[in-house]
DNA sequence: CCGCATCCTTATAGATACTG
DNA sequence: CAGTATCTATAAGGATGCGG
């Protein structure tokens, strides 16, 4: 498939590029999406486990994102049937297929972690 | 530098993920920042350029996260002292330090498309 | 027209308590 | 354990105005 990053940078690419990137927010859109989605591509998670996880998420919000995650196919909802009831949360194929994507977030999230909150500091210095 | 998404998948591997991820979406944060950046990653922009080229965004919003961007020295302002004033946004080193992120973001987008908009589909079907 | 700023409404996120 | 219900707080969005 045609990659649209490789191509001359016209205005008409531009439009071509924002549109798949507007798309791709549509299932992506949400808070804690992105986090939700990179624990479980280390792994299958149960609701608690994912919650552990993921600083500072609520119960509701991490219930009400898996729920439209799973509406859009990128997770798979699995009830297993003991008592207490467990719920499993995993990848789908789909999910799976922004792996890439989550690397190379993660990979730039490290590099500049210091530069990131950079602005922050700045405000509180003066 | 270490790839974390390279190490094994470990819990606390997985934790140390999480991390960068949500460092990187504290100056991401903005239904529009991405969308913002890839149209400044194809070239300089002027304000309406960029509004033009973002489906359905308004001047309030553009206005407020391109000066947040500023604030996180991704986008760099430069006044001309023209008549009437124009003013150009332009990506930071710093801000183009981002490319691979939206390249890959941008690609799933394309490749995905259809599925995309699936669940949508699904719901107005019943 | 361009690049915003202000006011007001609507949508989304968070806090807390509670249940099968 | 895995969520829901209710309420409050914050963020996004629309309409309009304004100086240059």
């Amino acid at each position: 498939m045609e990659k649209l990053c490789e191509q001359p940078r016209t205005h008409s690419n531009c439009m071509r590029m924002v549109q798949p990137v507007t798309d791709a927010l549509y299932v992506l859109n949400g808070k804690w999406k992105l986090p939700i989605l990179i624990t479980l591509q280390f792994g299958n998670k149960r609701f608690g486990q994912i919650a552990k996880e993921i600083p500072k998420i609520t119960d509701r919000m991490l219930s009400k994102e898996l729920r439209e995650l799973e509406a859009n196919e990128l997770v798979k909802r699995t009830v297993h049937d003991t008592v207490p009831v467990t719920v499993e949360y995993s990848l789908t194929e789909y999910g799976h297929s922004l792996d890439p994507v989550f690397n190379a977030l993660a990979d730039w999230g490290m590099r500049h972690r210091e530069r990131i909150f950079q602005a922050e500091k700045d405000l509180v210095e003066k």
